[in-house]
DNA sequence: GTCTATATTAAGATAGAC
DNA sequence: GTCTATCTTAATATAGAC
């Protein structure tokens, strides 16, 4: 990321890195972060500790690969570029819904990880400020275009969203039986919804 | 709890206990929870390890004390009972703000004992039940009351307003220049303020 | 003042990190 | 394999009921 590689990656590394990648993302998200040792993941993917090291310097590392590549794969899911993230984001929950390991170790990476020296700190720093960032710009033009509230700031709005969403998650983690979707999207769509001008009072 | 001591806690052990969770809470505030060993605790106390082992079984169990007390303390700061716990929150996170160390403590907690076999588990189960009825409860009575919109079911606005505050707390926890409680305003004045009957379209 | 539950500690087993 | 932290067990000191 910093410095390219100045012959590139061979085809059999990249291979290999997106095989470690899926393989601790089974793991992970079954046998949970902190608990598990990289031998388990070595084993399946069926080679040495050392060369996961080779790929990823160390544990914290290939957790925020995991990660990184879950987001990628979400974006993909959705579609596109930074538009219509406000009807996106109950479809989010509903994918996040059928992933529970996945998403508690999202959970307790992004809770973990506030620590300025932890690790994965500017990961997170850096994914909340363009959730957000996303979210206030497809806020404002939906503002723009008069199909949303205009009584608060488009980056208020994003960050209560983002806030909702992260929120839901945390109290789904708890009770399985909640529709993040269900609820997020009533967020969206009735509490975000243009008040009507007053006739009266 | 199963079998009631038959002659009680003497006032000493009363006091040490109260001691402990005091202590531990400003250690494991400061140095984190999971990087500290009970001894720093005991040792800041003045007793030897073994008594902290004899009021609390295990080192969870003295971190469910401490979030415990957390909340007893801010139930008795924002004033009794259920009622206005919808202005009320801005007011828990102007607190949770000024006390970094503790809020953090609590938001890893919260993502971490999440499954079910965890030792807080149990706790969190509980207290998000507990906060969600509540907020429930004083929706529901300002809706009747016609102060709060009623397009959506009590239940729902306060799921999403704990959800929020959950949310933007973790957002703060990455940008400590965040206003939680200004933005937590505005979720409980303006959006859930009561529509406007339309006078056109 | 005696008695026994509770508070405290000493010593060591176990498990996990490095 | 070494070291450190968590937890167990058992033994001693002390508070407070009677």
């Amino acid at each position: 990321m910093l410095v390219p590689p100045s012959r590139g990656r061979y085809a059999k590394g990249v291979e290999r890195r997106e095989q470690i990648i899926q393989t601790a993302t089974d793991v992970f998200a079954t046998e949970g972060f902190e608990g598990t040792a990289l031998r388990r993941v070595a084993e399946l993917v069926g080679v040495r500790e050392s060369t996961l090291f080779h790929y990823f310097g160390t544990k914290q590392e290939l957790l925020t690969a995991v990660l990184e590549e879950r987001d990628r794969r979400a974006h993909r899911d959705l579609g596109g570029e930074g538009g219509d993230m406000v009807s996106a984001l109950p479809a989010v929950a509903r994918s996040n819904a059928a992933q529970p390991g996945l998403t508690t170790l999202y959970a307790v990476a992004s809770a973990t990880a506030s620590a300025t020296d932890h690790a994965s700190h500017e990961y997170f720093h850096n994914r909340f400020k363009a959730v957000v960032d996303n979210a206030a710009r497809d806020i404002a033009a939906r503002q723009e275009a008069g199909t949303l509230r205009t009584d608060l700031p488009a980056v208020v709005l994003a960050r209560l969203l983002v806030a909702a969403s992260d929120g839901l998650q945390l109290q789904w983690m708890y009770d399985k039986t909640l529709d993040m979707a269900r609820d997020l999207d009533s967020l969206a769509t009735t509490l975000f919804a243009r008040p009507a001008v007053p006739n009266n009072q």
